[in-house]
DNA sequence: CTGTATCCTTTTAGATACTG
DNA sequence: CAGTATCTAAAAGGATACAG
């Protein structure tokens, strides 16, 4: 949840899930299903997208999330690597969670001013 | 989400956030605004409720949710003194999250096997 | 580009004992 | 009944450096 690490950089502007964030923990995970719920991404990708996580922290969600069969990782055969992470089925059920908190984040800021 | 302490006691067996909050950490708080949702609720009754939370981890999450203004905490002219919690208005926008958290957790255990 | 390895700090949680 | 006080541990996050 919110500043529980104050040195947790700020998230980027058109993110809603940031105020909701605030109140119900754990950023990077659900963050990074809202991202792929885009379609597949990079590492690097997910780094810019995450606005400043550390490469041993996204390293670390990512290995979780895998274990946990939420993410595929895919290594791709050029040079240098490049690695494709996407939403397997069972990560995409937790889209219908990302749309409520992504709603309840836009409403926590238009309607109770939380920044 | 998951054992991230191993020590964590097992959740009630009528919750069915406990499978969503598995990947959707942490635990406790979503845990009370899904309890509170049911109706103001006291100190012990909460406690009876998260199976196994120490007094200690409960007084830091309520006064928490307190200062966030996700709760209002009421105290009784009885004796011994009576404690009510409940959730305020802001504290209930939350609850939409919640349902879409226990349905998943529903889904998670029914289709996807998680226990 | 995609990581791993270290080292360190903050947050959350747990056990236990004790109090008005 | 409803906590507080200690002390300890585990998890998550962060900074930085280095590697295939």
């Amino acid at each position: 949840m919110t500043p529980r690490n104050p040195r947790r950089p700020a998230p980027p502007e058109d993110c809603p899930l940031d105020a909701c964030l605030k109140f119900l923990s754990s950023a990077w995970t659900t963050r990074i299903v809202w991202f792929l719920g885009m379609g597949p991404r990079r590492f690097g990708d997910l780094r810019r997208d995450l606005g400043g996580i550390s490469t041993k922290v996204l390293s670390d969600r990512l290995r979780s999330m895998e274990k946990k069969s939420m993410i595929v990782r895919r290594a791709l055969p050029t040079t240098p690597t490049q690695v494709e992470y996407s939403l397997t089925p069972l990560g995409r059920e937790f889209e219908p969670v990302i749309t409520a908190m992504t709603k309840l984040g836009d409403k926590l800021r238009d309607e109770h001013g939380v920044r």
